[in-house]
DNA sequence: GTCTATATGTAGATAGAC
DNA sequence: GTCTATCTACATATAGAC
C-alpha cells in the first residue's frame, strides 16, 4: 500500500451509492448509475454487496449515522440553554452543508420504512432527554417563557432543516444561485438561534 | 345522470393515484397499484392518461394547486402584519392537515424536475410580493425589529411545514399516535403564530 | 368504456471467463 | 477482483375482443 492511499473500490462504491441515491431515492436509483458513477462495472456492485437493498442500507446506514450522530452530542455539551441551543443550529447545519441531500433523502426513507430507522435515532436519545431537562429548567428558573420543550425542538429542527428541505422552490422563488443559497445558509447560522431566542426569551 | 353523481372514473383513478404516488413517490408507485386503488384494470389508466408520467403529472398538477392555490391568497385578505401571518399559518396548516403527505411529495417532485413547478409557484407571486412589502412597511413603521422579509417567510413556511416532512421521525421520537400527531398539530395552530410574533415585534 | 392477453423494454441479479 | 454476456422478473404500454 501507498502512503498516499487511493480510495478503495467499496470506499468508491459507497461514496457513489450515497450521491446517487440521495438524489434519486431508493426506487428511482438505478444500479447502472452507481456502477457509472463509481467508474466499474454494475456486476461488481453485486459482489460487494448483494444485492440493490444491501446497498442500500450501507449508505443509509452511514448517512443516518452522520446525520444524527454527533449533532445530538452538541446539545449537552453546554451547560445554559441559550449557548447550547447556538451550538446545536451550528452542529446541525454544518452537517447539512456538507451534504445538502441527505434531509430529503432520510424524509423519505423514514417515510418509506419508519421502522428501520429506529435504532439511528434513538442513539440521541440521552442527549435529547438532557436538552429537554435544560429547557425545564430554564423556564422554572423564569430565564425564557411557558413553553413545551418538545415543540420547541421542532421548531429548532424546522429552522434548520428546512431550507434544505425546500431549496429548489426558494431558489426558484427568489431567484437565487447556489452561491446565493450558500450565502443565506451562512446567514441563518447566525440569524436562526437569534429568532429562537427572541422568541422564548422571558 | 343521477343528482346524487357517483364519482366518474378519471375523478377515481386521479384520487388514487394521488395517493399511491404521494405516498410511494413518481419511481416508486406501480401502475397496477394505481389501478387496483381505484377499483379497475391497468389497461384502462392508460386509456384515461396515455402514460405513467401524464398520469403522475395530472396528479401533480391537481396537487399542487391545491398546496400553492389559496395559502398564498390567505397572506393579502389582511391589511396588517400580525393577522396576516396567522392568517397564512391557519390556511397552510389546514391543507397539509386535509393531505399529510402532500409537502414530502412536492419536496421530492421539486427535486426531481425543478423546471415543472414553476408555473404553479409562481401563481402566487403577487400574493407573495405583498406580504413582503407589507413587512416592509411594518418595519419602518418600527411594529417589528430590523428582518428580512424573506427570511421571515421562510421561517414562517419552515415552521408550518417541518412537521408534516417529518412526521415519522417525530412519532418515533416522542412515541406519538396519529391522533397525538393531529393534537399537535392543532396546537400548533396556534403556537406557530404565536413563536413568530414574539420573535419579530419590536 | 372496460376488459384479457400480450408485446416490449429495462432493471436486478447471476454465470463464468480472465 | 473485475469484466462480458445472459437470465429472470416485472412494469409500462399496446392490441384487440366485448
Amino acid at each position: 500500500m501507498n502512503i498516499v492511499e487511493e480510495a478503495t473500490t467499496e470506499q468508491r462504491i459507497l461514496l457513489a451509492a450515497r450521491k446517487v441515491f440521495s438524489q434519486k431515492g431508493m426506487a428511482g436509483a438505478r444500479m447502472q448509475e452507481v456502477a457509472d458513477e463509481a467508474g466499474i462495472n454494475k456486476a461488481l456492485l453485486h459482489y460487494y454487496f448483494r444485492s440493490k437493498q444491501q446497498l442500500f442500507e450501507g449508505v443509509f446506514k452511514d448517512s443516518s449515522q452522520r446525520q444524527f450522530g454527533c449533532i445530538w452530542d452538541s446539545l449537552k455539551q453546554c451547560d445554559s440553554l441559550f449557548p447550547a441551543i447556538e451550538a446545536f443550529v451550528s452542529a446541525y447545519m454544518d452537517k447539512m452543508i456538507e451534504d445538502p441531500m441527505l434531509p430529503l433523502f432520510i424524509a423519505n426513507e423514514m417515510n418509506r420504512d419508519p421502522e428501520g430507522l429506529a435504532e439511528f435515532i434513538d442513539r440521541g436519545k440521552e442527549s435529547r432527554a438532557c436538552f429537554l431537562r435544560m429547557v425545564e429548567e430554564a423556564r422554572e428558573r423564569g430565564e425564557i417563557i411557558d413553553i413545551d420543550p418538545r415543540e420547541l425542538l421542532v421548531n429548532m429542527m424546522a429552522l434548520c432543516v428546512h431550507p434544505f428541505i425546500a431549496r429548489p422552490m426558494l431558489k426558484h422563488i427568489h431567484g437565487i444561485t447556489d452561491e446565493a443559497f450558500r450565502r443565506m445558509i451562512q446567514k441563518r447560522r447566525k440569524s436562526v438561534p437569534e429568532f429562537i431566542i427572541r422568541s422564548i426569551r422571558a
